[in-house]
DNA sequence: GTCTATACGAGGATAGAC
DNA sequence: GTCTATCCTCGTATAGAC
């Protein structure tokens, strides 16, 4: 489960490694409890230091919450402005955008859980309007200019985005519920499952944005 | 926030209301911080009556859980059980669904979080195949009746299912994040922006799985 | 059925040696 | 920078009176 490396710790003493290494496990455990459910003593154990080096580095629990949630911003900020937006048509940006956070989630599951968490649990208090400004404004920008073209329909680019968003990544943060709905054993998270979902996602998020449809 | 009516007690020495009232409470703060984050303090606190009151009816945290889970199951049962799915078209048997999705949410915002938190933090272990079955079938059966009476395209019903519900419910469990992108103060559990999003994620979706597009 | 009081373990955080 | 040992609060759960 998780990230396909996590940092056991590579070398003796070496502050960059640790800070990297409780980070990593950091990011599993808020991923999968949040940060009121999150174990300190959990996250050590999946560290090759112990529980005092997450206070030397981040004071608290609080601070290594914050540092967590940094780092998964910047990451998904990073994945998001790799993607090529001067396509020449929208179709073909927001279709790159779908694909991008579906990857995204897909090689990082904890992302999405966290993010989540970070509403649910702490009401958002961390990100502000820049934050997810940055997050949410290229496929604001490329519904906008779709509809300004006239490829896309008229549509509340705000609502839609989200709508999108949420059709991307709630496949991953309901895996474990909806699991049953495919034959036992079936991994959701496996790369053919993923690869399905993306087609099926960026399928319908296209279909539903059109102002005419593919013949 | 949360449900509109909270039993603070019914009245004094009545099993049914007291449970009723845990119950509500508890539903609340396990949709807030999950499992492991919610603290039973918390939830006497919310209710007219004392701590020892969840064990006396639910023996410890986690049965009280299982019970918050049961409910919160049958009452997203029922509320589906209420959409006429006999309607002529696929297409308005798909709204009306939709619809109720959102509409359940709105009512009752808990219910989202409640089943994310279980799938995130619990690994799906309370729902079985029969409890996902029966809350994911008609959606997928008026999929399937769509793509065999050729007014939807050819999709996977499984799929595209829970990515419908994504976009529907993923609003409403964000909601804390993405306020940003809306001007500052607006409420999006508000009324008239439960409605916009309810009307924008129909459309969405229907533009979706259509086969042939509205003129 | 409901309350008050309390036992006890879990878990966040720190001190101080190395 | 890292560890071990420990403190002490918080939170689950129970005992027993009313």
């Amino acid at each position: 489960m998780g990230s396909s490396t996590v940092n056991k710790k590579a070398a003796c003493r070496d502050a960059e490694a640790t800070k990297n290494s409780i980070l990593d496990a950091a990011e599993e455990e808020f991923a999968r409890a949040g940060l009121l459910g999150a174990r300190t003593e959990a996250i050590a154990a999946n560290t090759g230091v112990t529980k005092a080096m997450i206070y030397y580095y981040f004071s608290d629990k609080e601070g290594l919450y914050r540092a967590v949630l940094e780092r998964a911003l910047s990451r998904r900020l990073q994945i998001l402005q790799k993607v090529d937006l001067h396509a020449a048509e929208p179709k073909e940006a927001l279709r790159k955008l779908v694909a991008s956070f579906i990857d995204g989630a897909g090689q990082n599951q904890n992302l999405p859980a966290i993010f989540l968490f970070e509403s649910v649990q702490n009401q958002g208090k961390f990100y502000g309007q820049i934050a997810i400004a940055s997050l949410y404004s290229p496929l604001v920008q490329v519904l906008e200019r779709g509809i300004a073209s006239g490829h896309f329909r008229k549509l509340d680019p705000l609502h839609v985005a989200v709508n999108i968003v949420g059709s991307a990544v709630y496949y991953f943060c309901s895996a474990q519920n909806v699991k049953h709905l495919w034959p036992s054993g079936t991994d959701l998270f496996s790369e053919g499952m993923r690869e399905k979902h993306k087609a099926e996602a960026i399928e319908m998020v296209i279909a539903g944005v059109l102002k005419y449809p593919p013949a």
